[in-house]
RNA sequence: CGCGGGGUGGAGCAGUUCGGUAGCUCGUCGGGCUCAUAACCCGAAGGUCGCAGGUUCGAAUCCUGCCCCCGCAA
């Protein structure tokens, strides 16, 4: 079975890896074009791209997949497998491969199509998401699913450590559904569209952590947010982005540091509290929350607040 | 030249305006106290103050150049 494997992000890499070592043949990578990242505006190749050009496989960095329906069929391969692409893909591109384009998903569909269904699935409080193997049809995340698996969101996971679980097991979904679909086993199953919901791209202005918000809530917004884009809130005045934090006991004016010590930082929310323990300021590295404690930049009465002042 | 913050014992910071024996909180090591402790008490070790050059009797501090880290924006 000869594929195209389509990604971007880091998490795009262990399922192409997954399906190399299952001896899928592997006859060219798709992924987005070089961008400028960084102060310095370096132009940087995607996680993806740097891996396959290491493993000697093709790079393609099409600006617009569309438009190159043609160089993707003259790569004869089979299938293609779409994973955190980030492009929408047309009919001319589906149809250019015999058995089908096929995508991991990063949620339980129906639920959490779209662009950020890991942190949308933490933010939600949901107790479980997984992968979804589907087949791609023109609607986002609407085609027929292949195979689904579940992974249990953890209290402490973020949405970092929870993408590094389903990226794995997305590469495991990925082996499965395509061997299936070489023996002709697979039996797609329709997706029941009452039950859909849909997640658009994270905004930084939706990582504002507003305090006189319930304490549970706060720390999916912050466990969902880390380590991007990260929620954050000023204090006295500079910007400060956590990494993570946990409901505590406690209470007191919402944003009022309650208590500051090497144990973390202890914020009054209403109702309830958040425990931060791992934080980045304006300027600084990241650090663990008694650290920005030791350094005098935060105790108690101090008052975090939505909006720089 | 997009805007801005920063590099000081292992960690986080103060000190730089107005040059003159390098300080704080924490950690570490040793000792003590306690049923116990992320608690407390006593003591100790540990620093080329990012790099290079300059000014000066003397530079963490002033001048010049360079390197590196980070927030925002893209």
């Amino acid at each position: 079975m000869r594929i195209v494997y389509a990604g971007a992000p880091g998490f795009s890499v262990p399922p192409l890896k997954a399906l190399m070592a299952a001896g899928f043949e592997i006859a060219a990578c798709v992924t987005q074009p070089d961008k400028p990242v960084g102060r310095k505006a370096l132009l940087t190749p995607t996680p993806l791209k740097a891996f396959a050009e290491s493993a000697g496989i093709p790079v393609f960095a099409f600006p617009k997949i569309r438009e190159h329906a043609e160089a993707l069929r003259a790569l004869s391969a089979d299938v293609m497998v779409t994973c955190a692409y980030g492009q929408i893909l047309t009919e001319e591109v589906l149809s250019a491969f015999p058995l089908g384009v096929y995508n991991i998903h990063a949620s339980l569909l129906p639920r959490w199509r779209g662009a950020s269904p890991i942190q949308h699935a933490i933010l939600a409080g949901d107790a479980e998401t997984g992968i979804t193997v589907m087949r791609t049809q023109l609607g986002l995340d609407t085609g027929d699913m292949l195979l689904r698996r579940a992974v249990a969101i953890l209290p402490e996971d973020t949405a970092g450590t929870l993408s590094e679980r389903l990226s794995v097991l997305g590469g495991e979904c990925a082996v499965e559904a395509l061997s299936m679909l070489q023996k002709g086993e697979a039996v797609p199953e329709k997706q029941d569209p009452s039950a859909a919901t849909l997640c658009k791209k994270i905004k930084k202005e939706e990582c504002a952590v507003d305090f006189s918000r319930p304490a549970e809530q706060i720390c999916r917004l912050v466990r969902a947010m880390s380590p991007a884009p990260l929620a954050y809130a000023y204090l006295n005045g500079r910007l400060v982005n956590f990494y993570f934090a946990e409901p505590c006991a406690g209470e007191g004016a919402p944003g009022t540091i309650i208590r500051a010590d090497k144990t973390g930082i202890y914020i009054a929310a209403a109702p309830g509290a958040v425990r931060v323990t791992e934080l980045q300021a304006e300027g600084g590295k990241r650090m663990r929350a008694a650290d920005f404690v030791n350094g005098r930049k935060a105790a108690a009465g101090d008052v975090f607040a939505k909006e720089k002042r």
